[in-house]
DNA sequence: CATGAATGAGGGTTCATTCAT
DNA sequence: TATGAATGAACCCTCATTCAT
């Protein structure tokens, strides 16, 4: 693996421990095992991860929900699909994820975030088109800001979870109780 | 004002222009008009203005939401003032906000957290009994996770709409697309 | 004495020995007896330094210079000491002098630097004219710029010397010489 | 051009900028045209630098000086063009001059320094010589010691002028009263 | 209760130098 | 000779916290 892809790991790895200003560049530098002086070659300074980290998050996203072939199937079976995947993910990368989106990111350009959460979005709008045109979901919703409301609500439910809950148990429940929450709202009754 | 609430003042606002680490109590010292040892009078360390912040928010937030007489109106008509007063103290706190929903939350007990929103959850699972009870909501639902949803759902789309957008005249249709997406979902058809 | 001047102290002699750049804050705290912190709450960086430390030498090349009353003398008299005490304060701290000539001064507001001078010109300059009115020196010469010669040829000559001379026996023959120098070149022959 | 003189004519370039403990050898090499480590084949350290930079610019101003054929003109005629060079030459490496002078050479032995600016004197002193002998100075000068009084005088009233004057109209008048002052310290009246 | 000067550990970053190619 | 990625010690500076008053 490149140093650069080894620094961008250990990152995600400390940061997901203490949080992205505790983590300090000597700890990254130790896990990737590599020299403080070595970081600064890949990176001109601390918070230029962030963009890194969100883009390589964000590929990690798009591949594993892809990944699973939904093309023959019902809206539905795909957004039990996604609802299970994000929640997968999230679980994985909790501390990051939140980095990603809280403050920090303010600091750079959004500009930069929204290109990377563009094609998510895009291929979110293309996937409820077809479902609209196969008549299984009501077409007299605003597609741009409905396909932001599913993925941000299934990523928010995800990380409260994970963030607030210690009794995992009822995670069944949560992602049914989502699934029906969204099903029951754009349905073509 | 206490000097406690002086404190509390100083740091939303430092917090809100600066972030959490990268506030210093010097700065929230001198802004609130203090000495810098008086700060450890009132709190043990930096990061206990954590949850003395987010009780703070919470009664704002409480205070205000309650404030409006919806007592003999519809549930949408609550709904929609919901919407509406989230997006307004969303947009006067965000960045404290941030702060409270992100990883330096972790820090602190997570049933110190719960509690704090407690309340409100309550408050919002009574209504849906109520609304229930009249006949305007269906009732299948999980009155609990269901009023996580409603809460999260309008504070989440409020975040993302003050952190990322600059287009702010869309604002209207961001409420108007959050009330249909969950009146359709709610409604008893 | 005060821990200002204190960090001066320190400052000027870790610098004479090392130059400034080479000088770490940590020693000049060291030998100042304080801690690291402290120093930053008299100094605003590492360069801000300069200025203190210019002004203070001054101060000691005045006072030490007027305190040798010359008063009903000779100009020649006057200029014998001033070539004396010169060269004692150049040995004494020609690190620092060198460092407040040199291009770090630069730096900082030429401003600041003349104004600081000021003072042990204009001294100079009332000297002159009053020996041009005892006519011991001749009247055609500006006596700005004369005042200027004199007080740096003789700081240059005591700096060269002592940065570049092991042979020190020679001192009073530089000291002669230069004083020879500029009489021929003033005296109302 | 070879690389080493690439390597001084950027090291100049950069320490005339920045200083030279600000220089970075990265930033000399990437001037120069090289990479990182050629630069070790040619100089042991960064500091063996200043030897070699020294050396080129006593090249470039005796050079220089004597390209003017003052042969058969008065010693008087000399002066003034030494006078006029050395502001120029002053002008265009003031920065390197100063490293030179200043405290950083104390780190490499005196004895190169003085062997680096031997001709310089001894060519001084020898045109001082044909000017007693002509009648033009008097004789009861030391001439070792006058050699180094002019040279230093120029240069170092050139320093001061560039380094802290702005109106750089004045520059004829500082030519001019230094040509006087020692003129009249000088000629055999 | 209140002060604010003092502390000192620890942070991010720079850069002269080395060495395998 | 020439390269440039890699190194890691050392730097300046910040800031949460303490304590004598």
């Amino acid at each position: 693996m490149s140093k650069h892809d080894k620094i961008i790991d250990a990152a995600m790895e400390v940061i997901s421990e203490k949080g992205f200003e505790k983590t300090s560049i000597s700890e990254i530098v130790k896990r990737a095992g590599i020299a403080q002086g070595t970081f600064y070659l890949y990176f001109k300074t601390k918070s230029s991860l962030i963009p890194a980290i969100a883009s390589r998050l964000l590929s990690i996203t798009l591949e594993r929900i892809k990944s699973k072939d939904t093309e023959g199937e019902s809206f539905w079976y795909f957004l039990d699909n996604l609802i299970e995947e994000t929640f997968t993910i999230t679980e994985e990368h909790k501390e990051v994820i939140t980095l990603c989106y809280s403050g920090l990111a303010i600091e750079h350009s959004m500009e930069k975030w929204e290109a990377i959460y563009e094609p998510y979005y895009h291929w979110m709008e293309s996937t409820i088109e077809k479902a609209i045109s196969k008549g299984e979901i009501q077409e007299q919703i605003n597609i741009n800001l409905t396909a932001q409301f599913i993925i941000n609500m299934i990523e928010n439910t995800a990380e409260r979870y994970y963030m607030t809950s210690e009794h995992e148990d009822s995670v069944g429940m949560h992602k049914k109780e989502i699934f029906t929450f969204i099903k029951r709202s754009l349905c073509n009754a």
